[in-house]
DNA sequence: TCTATATTACACTATGTCAATAGAGATTTA
DNA sequence: TAAATCTCTATTGACATAGTGTAATATAGA
């Protein structure tokens, strides 16, 4: 039931660019060292996001990394979707990825009908949320943690 | 977001065994034929769920597994937990088998937020659901299926 | 009753694929 | 020319599976 590591990385980086957007681009240098993601993995992502019409790259000396689109227009699904494929937790319930699996008989198949019910909770969490909904998340958070400081001073 | 085979399959085992409670215990090629499961593979998975205490074993000529205890006690999740542990997406939101991620500060991440969520979802799924339940639900499939069949003729 | 044998679980090892990462260098651009 | 991205390849470890052989046990036959 995990997300790759590569998942994860994605998101984060996403996340960093989308604090970024109206800014210039952002270096993968700059995004390693302030997520702690190993930079030669990174590239690869990132090359792979930008593949997928997620990013854009300058090259060069002042290059870098942005969004190639608004972060209201990035879903966390099609992001993992692109990386990892199919968002269900077996083959045989993914709607675009869908696989027959080697069961005997899907239609009767009780696992089936259980994995239908985690993927559809899964999805419908990650369908909706934006890289701008991340954004505003990691604000409010860093909002509430600093409120919670002045507090204990 | 994956489960693995190796869970798919032990799920897949215990239903047969729990379809087979009541009677005696059943061959790991009955299994492995009726589920198109690779044999070998079986036997790995059926005997880390003997350790795990979740099935029994009888060797011999009138040998076979069968499961060690009533089907309503087996639940899904302590099944997927002990054969590929987490069930959280990443490991920072698991509530046994946490591990620090490598993100800068756990508890301004945004992403952690996210998946805090999705676990909560499919935890709440299949922590409640046993192989009773899936016993139940396939016999139900079945039903359907032949009512189906009958309206058809 | 004893023994042989077939049948089954069990154990140990090997292989192919893929995810995660590192290394070294080519290419672009201020 | 220095600082970036890009590319291609190598290594490590885990998952999925196959191969081969050992140990236990019910039952048929002596």
């Amino acid at each position: 039931m995990k997300l790759s590591l590569r998942g994860e990385y994605a998101l984060r980086a996403l996340l960093v660019l989308g604090l970024n957007y109206k800014q210039s681009v952002v270096r993968i240098q700059t995004i390693s060292q302030q997520q702690n993601i190993p930079k030669r993995f990174l590239e690869q992502i990132l090359n792979d996001l930008k593949s997928a019409g997620v990013v854009e790259s300058r090259r060069g000396v002042a290059g870098g990394y942005r969004l190639a689109r608004p972060p209201e227009d990035i879903s966390l699904a099609s992001v993992i979707r692109h990386l990892e494929g199919a968002l269900a937790p077996v083959s045989c319930v993914s709607e675009r990825f869908y696989e027959k699996c080697s069961c005997p008989n899907e239609a009767r198949c009780a696992i089936r009908s259980v994995m239908k019910e985690v993927r559809d909770a899964v999805v419908n969490i990650i369908e909706k949320l934006t890289v701008a909904d991340l954004c505003g998340r990691a604000r409010k958070l860093q909002d509430l943690q600093a409120g919670a400081l002045d507090f204990m001073i």
